[in-house]
DNA sequence: CCCTCCCTTCCACGT
DNA sequence: GAAGGGAGGG
């Protein structure tokens, strides 16, 4: 039996719990996954299959890190569950994967699909913008794929709010890129959900395997879904009703990408027989810190209130600093942070700054750099937004799935074969004559005299390369002992001139080898992935899809092992940082347009900016400094600022103001000395 | 067809 | 202020 003493009397309840749906409003900090991964062990340990629960979570790190726990929950006490009957513990998208790639068929797909990214997305999109630029002025791809992806996921207020021609042009668009990718037997983020939705409704017995297979359902995160999540959860335990989420309307912060709050709100209207779990004891904060969020996040009122408390004292007041402009604050934080470090023995690691928008890492990052010292960047522009790596996996997703036009088109000409924008406009146009893939098409136009000989040569080279790796690699399988191995790939990419063309195309040397190097790591990451895998079976190119998955799905991965671990202080977004915690927390750009955000100011959503802020401050354990600018360089040049709204609602007794002006700030120039001196003083 | 340079635009948050 | 897109020359 798993030991439930160490759970408070209402985190006891939402595990022994277990059948009928409930849902668990967990605050921040009050153990929510420490809830979730103690009922699925004590499910467990009360005789349920492990492989009859299914957890699903957002993010993938969430996911290994709940099994990583489940397992020595039930470890511990020996004889943890079978390999086989494992817990499927894994993001609402890989569920999706998983139930794709043995049904697909079923849905008229062929079973080599690929999952389109984002940047595969606006490029199809952009695509089709074009094929209708008659006069058109222009729309931004952007806009398009955000109202494609809300409408898709059926927001209908969004699509009747557009004025008649943007809804005629959107329409238009939308049929163009579902034809579009179907043609290319691909499938985007949306329908990683829409089609396992699709199946189960088409097909009964499906669903009905599905139902029998899952007969424990915990979501965590729950308000973070939407209306498509819901729908899938909805027929999944229809028949046993055991669904537990988790979740905290308070921490709904993903609205913008579909999450929809009243799956939350209103619950009981599916589930009229729902118990309702109040988690309101917090493990993590000081009182003070407790009594700024509850003030803030009462302001909001779509909410189910509750009242966070704490055993962990009152601790220090919350400060507040206002400095001149986002340099200064800057050095500020590094000034804060490095005080702690040197007079209160605080590692780095401790300490972790917040901000709204990524690109408010930057200064953070000079100073920090200035200062020497060691930070890590979580998110932020990921490794797959380099150019080398997206033509990459472009080039390995032609090969796994030569009928996936965009990313063919991305490297028709990757390196530079003679197939210009002209020629491959024109095999497209043929493609799109004869209603086949592009490939299809550049085979036909190989042999056609629409086009000159010496076009016809670069299309057969290029085919040729693609058909040569695709049946070698098709060959190589488990059993054949021939190199599977990241090296066979370099070589690839090294017989293709790919290496060679990244070195030219830097004017500096070690830039270019740079890019090579980041390819190398990039393919030696993936095939370890690849062949790490349960799946033993499979050739190599099989599993050279299986690896492309993780890297559209889990790009966070990658990143993660890009940069070692150690002491060094965290740089993080609002968004990235839910679920987290750091026993010192800074806060910058408590401003009106960054937070709240000029855009949800515009589009009405200021409670979920409250929100946002609400789970920054959440992070903090024992001290919590927030900041603003008076000024900030925007485009260039500089703009003043007015303090954020939500400063306002923080109740002043919590609060030491604190008036960093330039004097109290060292001069940036001389910020190395200052810090030197400081050191001494110390050491 | 390829390269370079200038000009525009800027994605807020991420599976 | 940087990076990507478009126009024009090699």
């Amino acid at each position: 039996m798993v030991n439930l003493s160490q759970l408070n009397p209402q985190q006891r309840e939402a595990v022994e719990t277990v059948d009928g749906p409930v849902l668990v409003l967990a605050g921040a900090g009050t153990g929510k996954t420490r809830v979730i991964t103690y009922r699925i062990a004590h499910l467990i340990a009360r005789g349920v299959p492990g492989d009859r629960i299914l957890a699903v979570t957002f993010t993938n790190k969430a996911a290994r890190e709940m099994l990583e726990r489940v397992e020595t929950l039930l470890g511990r006490r020996g004889g943890g569950p079978a390999a086989g009957s494992r817990p499927l513990i894994c993001t609402f998208h890989s569920f999706g994967v998983r139930l794709l790639r043995r049904y697909i068929e079923r849905l008229g797909y062929k079973r080599n699909f690929v999952i389109y990214s984002e940047s595969d997305q606006l490029a199809l999109v952009r695509r089709i913008l074009g094929r209708f630029a008659g006069g058109v002025p222009r729309v931004d791809p952007w806009v398009v794929l955000g109202w494609l992806s809300r409408w898709r996921n059926g927001d209908v207020a969004l699509w009747q709010r557009l004025d008649e021609e943007s809804r005629l042009l959107a329409e238009r668009v939308r049929s163009a890129y579902e034809q579009g990718l179907r043609a290319c037997n691909a499938v985007d983020f949306d329908d990683l959900l829409l089609l396992p939705l699709r199946l189960f409704r088409e097909h009964p017995d499906v669903l009905a395997e599905c139902q029998e297979r899952y007969r424990y359902v915990l979501v965590d995160e729950y308000q973070d879904t939407n209306a498509v999540q819901l729908e899938l959860l909805r027929c999944l335990v229809a028949r046993h009703r055991n669904l537990c989420v988790v979740g905290d309307d308070d921490q709904s912060i993903y609205g913008w990408r579909g999450a929809d709050l009243t799956n939350v709100l209103n619950l009981e209207a599916h589930f009229p027989e729902l118990r309702v779990i109040r988690l309101e004891q917090n493990y993590r904060s000081t009182n003070t810190i407790l009594r700024a969020a509850n003030a803030l996040i009462r302001q909001n009122a779509r909410r189910r209130p509750k009242q966070l408390w704490s055993r962990r004292g009152e601790g220090a007041k919350i400060v507040l600093r206002v400095y001149a402009d986002e340099a200064e604050e800057a050095a500020g934080v590094v000034e804060a942070i490095e005080r702690k470090r040197l007079l209160q023995r605080v590692p780095w690691s401790a300490q972790a700054v917040l901000f709204r928008t990524n690109g408010q890492a930057r200064p953070l990052e000079m100073a920090l750099r200035r200062a020497g010292v060691r930070y890590r960047v979580v998110g932020g522009q990921s490794f797959f937004d380099r150019r080398e790596i997206r033509d990459v996996v472009a080039w390995l997703k032609t090969l796994v799935n030569p009928e996936d036009d965009v990313s063919l088109l991305r490297i028709a000409n990757v390196p530079p074969r003679g197939l210009g924008e002209e020629t491959m406009e024109r095999v497209l146009a043929l493609s799109v004559e004869r209603h086949v893939p592009v490939y299809h098409a550049l085979r036909e136009a190989m042999t056609s005299d629409r086009f000159t000989a010496r076009a016809r040569q670069a299309m057969v080279g290029l085919v040729e390369t693609i058909e040569e790796a695709r049946r070698a690699w098709s060959l190589v399988g488990p059993g054949t002992g021939s190199a599977f191995g990241a090296e066979a790939w370099i070589g690839f990419f090294e017989r293709l001139g790919y290496f060679e063309m990244l070195r030219r195309s830097e004017k500096d040397a070690e830039a270019g080898e740079n890019r090579v190097q980041n390819v190398r790591e990039f393919l030696t990451d993936l095939m370890q992935r690849g062949n790490g895998t349960a799946e033993v079976e499979g050739s190599a190119l099989d599993r050279l899809q299986t690896a492309l998955e993780t890297v559209t799905l889990d790009a966070e991965r990658f990143e993660e092992e890009e940069q070692p671990a150690g002491d060094a202080v965290t740089l993080i977004t609002m968004h990235s940082c839910k679920g987290l915690e750091f026993p010192h927390v800074y806060i910058v750009g408590l401003e009106e347009g960054l937070l709240p955000h000029a855009r949800s100011t515009l589009e009405g959503t200021i409670e979920e900016e409250r929100r946002l802020f609400y789970v920054a401050i959440t992070r903090a354990m024992e001290t919590l400094e927030l900041s603003h600018c008076e000024g900030r360089r925007k485009y260039g040049d500089r703009t003043p600022c007015q303090p954020s709204r939500f400063l306002q609602e923080l109740p002043e007794e919590v609060l030491v103001r604190v008036n960093s002006g330039p004097a109290a700030a060292p001069p940036v120039d001389s910020a190395r000395d200052w810090f030197a001196r400081m050191r001494e003083a110390v050491g």
